[in-house]
DNA sequence: TGACAATAGTCGTTTAAACGACTATTGTTG
DNA sequence: CAACAATAGTCGTTTAAACGACTATTGTCA
């Protein structure tokens, strides 16, 4: 029943729906998984999660650059501002920019050596920690819940409704 | 299959891992859904999502006051500040503290009527918000996800492994 | 009892996130 | 071609999160 959840967050009233009882797990388990590897990114290299992310992201488009707004679209969590979040990148010297020749708005930016000797560092990590985290619940649930969540997202509702919908 | 999200992320490579894969995914669809939700707060009563957490905790605990150390166990992500946190909702008035008159190092903490207020004025979003963003999936997926992210939750590795407990 | 450890919370400071206004460049159209 | 809209990114400013050192109180035990 519904009431598992809440003995752990020792609510006293179960959750008003299914849906919201959902959403509380999601967010908590979320937070809960991230909270090591934001910490293992902090203390080993200083990067924020969602700096190692863009990394990731300049990495798997190489040789390709990419401009903010396209790392903006492949982000997790939308950055509104990524030309603060590249600034700190590149003031290390992990990633650098160039201005487009063919569009001068553009600017289009690539992961440097160093970022790429950062990221290779934490190889090792990053094939370890998911395994580590939550492996234990198997392949079979793992699986299921692969493709559970990918069911949500790529149907996921607006709110507030304005009549349109399904992913964008 | 493991590609799709990798396809949606315009990945070229896939996920090293299914375990990886899920994490990813866990993360992508707990910001998605929590992006409306955040915003949805901001824009009507200023509120984080971290506040209003806090002030669905203090809700449900009533008439108990909580101490802060309670109040940062029962957070879904935990906040290393749980002062500055309740400040500013004592600074609205939405909280008040009070001195443990036993132990006088703990100060508790209780939602105010205003906050209560603030918190009622809400609850039709609450109700609305979860079905409107995930309730496409249906009850049967629904129910699905509840299990397999309790399984998650309650049975988390650490990471690094902490060789003086448990496993080694 | 007195020293010391543990616990609860506070506060100064650094850092990053969020919001919006702003510049520069390109596209569109009468 | 001039005017205007749309797009890409930058930057100033407000706000909150993160980290650590610090005070105050309580618990432990030789």
């Amino acid at each position: 029943m519904a009431t598992t959840l809440a003995r752990t967050l020792k609510q006293t009233k179960p959750f008003a729906s299914r849906e919201e009882e959902v959403i509380l797990a999601l967010q908590h388990t979320a937070a809960r998984v991230l909270e090591p590897w934001a910490r293992l990114l902090k203390t080993r290299f200083q990067l924020t999660v969602s700096q190692y992310n863009v990394l990731r992201i300049l990495r798997g488009a190489r040789p390709t650059r990419l401009a903010c707004r396209e790392i903006s679209d492949r982000m997790v969590a939308r950055d509104p501002d990524v030309t603060r979040l590249v600034d700190r990148l590149a003031d290390r010297g992990l990633v650098d920019r160039v201005r487009d020749r063919g569009d001068r708005r553009v600017v289009e930016v690539g992961i440097t050596d160093a970022g790429l000797a950062m990221l290779q560092k934490l190889d090792a990590d990053v094939d370890r920690f998911p395994r580590a985290v939550i492996g234990h619940i198997g392949p079979r649930r793992l699986g299921q819940l692969a493709t559970l969540l990918q069911d949500v997202l790529s149907d996921l509702g607006t709110f507030p409704p304005d009549g349109a919908r399904g992913g964008r």
